[in-house]
DNA sequence: GGCCCCCCTG
DNA sequence: CAGGGGGGCC
């Protein structure tokens, strides 16, 4: 296949630099992750392998990538169920009132566990990401739906449809490396 | 079987 | 976050 996989270093088609391919997943990688959580919730395998250039997959590092992501969207929705419960608590009556923004106490809260050095300026659809859930979450509850023991399938179904195109720089080795200086 | 997702746990 | 288990889908 042309594909050697025994050489560590090939050039970079798009930044002409050499790049170090790697079977592990570091502490960077992980971080690069948390930052495309922004844009998509659920990435598919296929698009993560695209997104890690340096990355020699395999069956296993494969899995473990999409384990994170999926351990990034557990904390996800705990905190939009406690808010949205929170939200009821206060007597809020519709979820047409929940309004998020980047001043939200929900966006600082996802903020700080995704992006917590600030490496990324957050896309405004993210905001509305956490809004609709929100009121999913707000609604569903309002409606008693969370007796259902999978009440939850039906929002994680709407929020799967609100994926995002993952910017093109974020499969830059040369960007990614530079996470590791922010800090 | 293999892949993916969620749940629960530590 | 990683491990392990269960259930769904091709």
């Amino acid at each position: 296949m042309g594909n050697d996989n025994g050489v560590d270093d090939q050039l970079d088609a798009v930044t002409s630099v050499s790049v170090h391919y790697t079977s592990t997943l570091s502490s960077l990688h992980l971080r690069k992750a948390k930052l495309m959580f922004f844009f998509s919730r659920y990435p598919s395998s296929t698009i993560l392998r695209n997104y890690f250039p340096d990355v020699k997959f395999n069956k296993a590092n494969t899995a473990q990538l999409v384990k994170w992501f999926s351990n990034f969207r557990e904390f996800f929705y705990i905190q939009m169920e406690k808010f949205a419960r929170q939200h009821l608590a206060e007597g809020m009556r519709s979820a047409d009132d929940i309004l998020v923004d980047c001043d939200s106490e929900i966006f600082r809260a996802l903020n700080s566990h995704y992006n917590r050095n600030n490496q990324l300026e957050i896309p405004a659809s993210f905001c509305f990401v956490i809004q609709a859930t929100l009121r999913e979450f707000f609604k569903a509850i309002q409606d008693n739906k969370d007796m259902d023991p999978s009440w939850k399938k039906a929002i994680y179904k709407i929020i799967a449809r609100m994926d995002d195109q993952i910017p093109e720089y974020f499969k830059s080795v040369q960007w990614m490396e530079s996470l590791e200086t922010n800090i």
